[in-house]
DNA sequence: GGCCCTTATTATGGCCCCCATAATAAAGAT
DNA sequence: ATCTTTATTATGGGGGCCATAATAAGGGCC
């Protein structure tokens, strides 16, 4: 534990537990807060007036129920500030507009670009932050910054991107060139990060001390919270439940290895698996959808056939499910998360993947000496835009404290 | 983020801070604190002054080198408390008597009472501090606990036994029943976590933020510090690397699953394979040592046949580390730790079982995408002594907030 | 030995934090 | 119009840290 050189951190703190309250329970009159705090009124009065001179909060009524002096109502102002989120991991990339609330204002999306070069990205970006600039829903002044969900190994705080396969950059300074293009702070975090951030903060996992958020689509990504903070680990590397070996001698990854669980049952592999499979000549749905052509199929094709019924699909993608299932059950076992919130693509398009992971790791066959079977495991409540969202609200966070309850400051 | 209710965390905060850097540094002037601490002299000075108050430190020495008023050297002071530590996992029990450095000034060893009853238990314990009580070292007034590493799952916080397979213990409120018999306050922690909070605090790992300790020997279990704080999970359950799933449809394990790590690569694992190679007529110089009944063979004689070479033992005891590697570089993957120990009987008694964990941990034949290649991992330095030094630890912890450089009090 | 120089240690005042308690304000109730 | 009741503000106390200014206690030098 760092030494504390001053007193005033106490004061932060204790703004920090107060904007939380307000914001997750609504408004509420400043004995309340000062009750549910276990501050006294005085401090708590006068940390509501700071906060109301930051603009952070403000009075919007008197409640004058009962005897007494009427009190004064007081209420997180999601206004006092917004932020741009970028989702760079999906087949259309996301482009979102927030409030402090994370209420979702204005929302575009374009599809990749093919090649998705660093300069076509920065400009699609640069374009939407200037959009976004003119929007009437948005005071200019109080555009907080850009958060972008990108699917990459980055380097730890820099906003250097080390690698990105699913992208095919190496070695981009992205935040410092994004800065120079949007003019504003540029935050990056990546993409099942910035979900479970979302989460956490915003979504189904509000109140879990300790999450694990899987993100399955092209690739498979884990994001840690742990004592309710985002955990990175010693390189800002962890998570890479997609590159841990399941198979052994498996199919080769792009990472190098074989038999990782991306290589053997990200959307890849079950598209592969699928047109593999109908080569062989096995009948399915799929062969007409298909006109003869098994190449012509698409990952959608087989996970709505999928859930459709169709023998050869749902075994593909049962398949992959079990695979999946049995790497998060082990990563439960490790971890004892309070819960567990599955995202991306794959988990949103396709019922009987998310029904399969589920229940592989819930296994009810097993005896319950792990409580795994009664922790919840639910999908991510806000969707395909929880990665843009995530990283909007790490603006927030980085350049005000929120979200936290630690150290918040003047928007 | 909880309110703050009292500036005095602030003093108890660096009050802990400036003890642990007196720990880990050893002897220092003040100044050398107060630059260290970036606090101001007259703060250290005084906190220094309460640690004299609190006998936590003292002042060793002056010295008088250089022009100027010579410096008051102040040492953290290890005989200010002992407390007494016991592992219940292995073939004998261990038991330790320690000082506030965890220097250990005794050591019992016995052999585990078979079948292992609580009373019987209970009974060598007891009869252990009543003579570490009557210990020349040991002003028994400066006792200041009992801690236990036990092979077990806890109830968090409770020192309640839910359930041992290894001791075939359930439902046991042993922490209730030692205070009873020993007269002290008692801490229960599992095994592993026992091992990695002193490895942390005072062993291999002492640098280490975020720490895997994985503990080998008839179970396999994991202990993680993580942001340099002991990590259970939700249910106090986490780290139970032993039964993540490594075989589809594999060897039944004594938790109910099937292909288990536990099951698979364990010690027992080990010695059935080995017994069943040689019962297949395999050529090993065990078939000797067995004198031609191969279930007289034990585990021991297999790791050391291992270790000469002997050709069986070596395939059987390789095939558990690769199994146990994988698990961990999976976990590594996930977690990106600052660094690994490995520790248990295992892991002490077999240099290749330790040798083919680390290389398939640290697979060089892997592209260095993930820096599992680079990171540390190591043999506990308290080897065997681990788990009752952490579990002595725990208790100096619990009671007077060290190690962990916050809220310290008097002993 | 007395004086200067250097570094350690102590004293003082300022600002901020929280708390407890008491005073003041602003309603409904009677 | 007074009496409750509850909200809000004022005041003083104890504690934290800091910056700055004394004061102490050596060595070096003449």
């Amino acid at each position: 534990m760092e030494p504390i050189k001053d007193v005033q951190v106490v004061r932060q703190v204790n703004r920090g537990a107060v904007l939380e309250l307000l914001r997750r329970e609504g408004p509420m009159p400043r004995t309340a807060i000062a009750r549910a705090t276990k501050l006294t009124a005085p401090t708590s009065f006068a940390i509501v007036d700071e906060l109301v001179a930051a603009g952070l909060v403000r009075c919007v009524a008197t409640s004058r129920s009962s005897p007494g002096r009427p009190r004064a109502i007081f209420q997180f102002n999601p206004a006092a500030a917004y932020s741009l989120g970028v989702d760079l991991s999906g087949a259309s990339f996301v482009g979102v507009l927030i409030d402090l609330s994370a209420r979702v204002l204005e929302t575009r999306r374009v599809a990749r670009p093919n090649p998705p070069d660093v300069s076509a990205v920065i400009q699609w970006i640069a374009s939407f932050a200037q959009e976004m600039r003119s929007s009437p829903a948005l005071d200019p002044s109080k555009l907080a910054g850009l958060g972008v969900a990108i699917p990459a190994l980055l380097e730890a705080d820099s906003g250097h991107v080390i690698t990105s396969t699913n992208l095919n950059w190496h070695d981009v300074p992205f935040a410092r060139l994004l800065e120079e293009a949007v003019g504003t702070g540029v935050y990056l975090e990546n993409t099942p990060r910035s979900i479970a951030l979302c989460e956490r903060w915003f979504g189904a996992a509000s109140e879990a001390e300790h999450l694990l958020c899987i993100n399955i689509g092209m690739g498979i990504g884990m994001g840690l919270i742990i004592d309710g903070k985002l955990y990175v680990g010693d390189d800002a590397q962890s998570g890479e439940l997609g590159h841990t070996a399941v198979v052994p001698n498996g199919a080769p990854c792009r990472c190098g290895g074989r038999g990782c669980l991306e290589a053997e049952a990200a959307g890849g592999a079950i598209l592969r698996n699928a047109v593999d499979a109908l080569q062989r000549g096995m009948a399915s749905s799929l062969a007409e959808t298909a006109n003869g052509d098994p190449r012509r199929i698409t990952l959608d094709m087989v996970v709505n056939a999928a859930d459709e019924g169709d023998p050869l699909a749902s075994s593909v993608v049962r398949a992959a499910g079990q695979m999946i299932g049995t790497a998060v059950r082990n990563a439960v076992i490790l971890l004892n998360p309070t819960m567990v919130v599955l995202s991306g693509s794959l988990v949103h398009s396709s019922q009987l993947l998310f029904e399969t992971v589920r229940a592989v790791v819930q296994n009810r066959a097993l005896p319950p000496l792990h409580r795994v079977s009664a922790m919840p495991i639910v999908r991510a409540q806000l969707g395909l835009l929880a990665g843009a969202v995530g990283a909007a609200g790490l603006v927030h966070q980085r350049r005000m404290g929120l979200y936290d309850g630690t150290k918040v400051v003047a928007p």
